[in-house]
DNA sequence: TTTTTTAAAATGAACGCTCGTTTTTATTTC
DNA sequence: GAAATAAAAACGAGCGTTCATTTTAAAAAA
């Protein structure tokens, strides 16, 4: 374990998989379809995952992981709670861009298909950690008082939106240019004083 | 045709792919499942439908259809900008309470999976009716000048948002309570005057 | 009114195929 | 020489679909 043929095979599985399980759904890709993309047998599969489901999982514990870092590097670095919301905002479509197929797979995959006790996505780490942070700035007085619900969905909902139009192909251009005035939008239904 | 035996058994048929595709996905839902489930045969199946990818044509364009003239009647019915906007806010989470397994199938299921050519969900005939709506209102100096991709995020993602966490379970009361609330945030975020 | 005919509707066993997984044997890599 | 990978075959289960057959219900004929 941990040496680097693992780490090159478990990567080329990676790769495949979080794109192919994006764009056709989990249970349409089979173990066959992974050993021919991933250019790997299908021993060398079972060699580091036990079942089609384990891959699911480490899929799914490796992009939340990603996200949720990223997301509060960004939060940790701003200098103020405009700036915070920004980043969360920024670093999404940044991500979005950068690694598409990682965020399909956080959006669109079913990952009840494989991780049947998981909890929904929404309540993953990543955005558990950002409800948290909407959380403080309603306790705090910086958003007006409001359902920490309607709060989050009046943030993270456009953002998801603008996320899954671009994956859609319904957006073309680069959608990280859309932050300054997603913000403006969401900071005029929130702050108090603008 | 149209007889009644085909009424009722397409009405099983429907009603149980309906909620089924929704809860475990298309390609998890066999013929056999929906045979059992639904209480007909599998010769009775394919006496309705030609193939399983047809079945999923013909909930596809029932339930837009169905939230398609819901939506329609709802803004034909306001009186001014305002009561369109809670219009289509109030009848999504009014058919996500009433008919939540319609609403799923329309925001959770990978169409793309049985209808390969189809457009994405956010180009179906309800949100292209909804995009026309906002476009009409940024043109006529309703909402402010922006991108009617952003004005229809801000609109679209929040309620979306609401919508996919009463479907997790994370919200357990009847979210047409938050219809105000929501409406007020994003009127904040579009109108020019308030 | 009873019998016959018709066609729609429903049945479920069977077909060919793919699935996830395991096993086997052999080779490569460190 | 131990760990990692390859290639191929085999497993039973389940898949979508087909089809010869039966049931049902109503129309036609007697």
């Amino acid at each position: 374990m941990g040496s680097v043929k693992e780490s090159i095979t478990k990567k080329k599985i990676f790769e495949f998989c979080i794109r192919e399980f994006a764009r056709a759904g989990y249970a349409n890709v089979s173990i066959r379809n992974i050993s021919k993309g991933a250019g790997i047998s299908i021993g060398a599969i079972y060699y580091y995952f036990s079942s089609k489901e384990q891959i699911g999982q480490f899929l799914y514990d490796k992009t939340t992981e990603i996200i949720l870092n990223k997301i509060r590097l960004g939060i940790k670095k701003a200098p103020n709670d405009k700036e915070a919301l920004r980043s969360i905002i920024y670093n999404l479509f940044d991500m979005s861009e950068k690694e598409p197929h990682l965020m399909e797979f956080i959006l669109y995959v079913k990952h009840k298909e494989f991780l049947p006790d998981a909890p929904p996505i929404c309540s993953s780490k990543p955005f558990e950690f950002i409800k948290n942070f909407i959380k403080e700035k309603i306790e705090s007085g910086v958003f007006r008082d409001m359902d920490i619900v309607i709060a989050s969905a009046l943030i993270m909902g456009p953002v998801i939106r603008i996320i899954q139009l671009r994956m859609d192909n319904i957006l073309n251009n680069d959608i990280r240019l859309y932050t300054e005035s997603l913000l403006n939008g969401i900071v005029k239904s929130l702050f108090k004083e603008q």
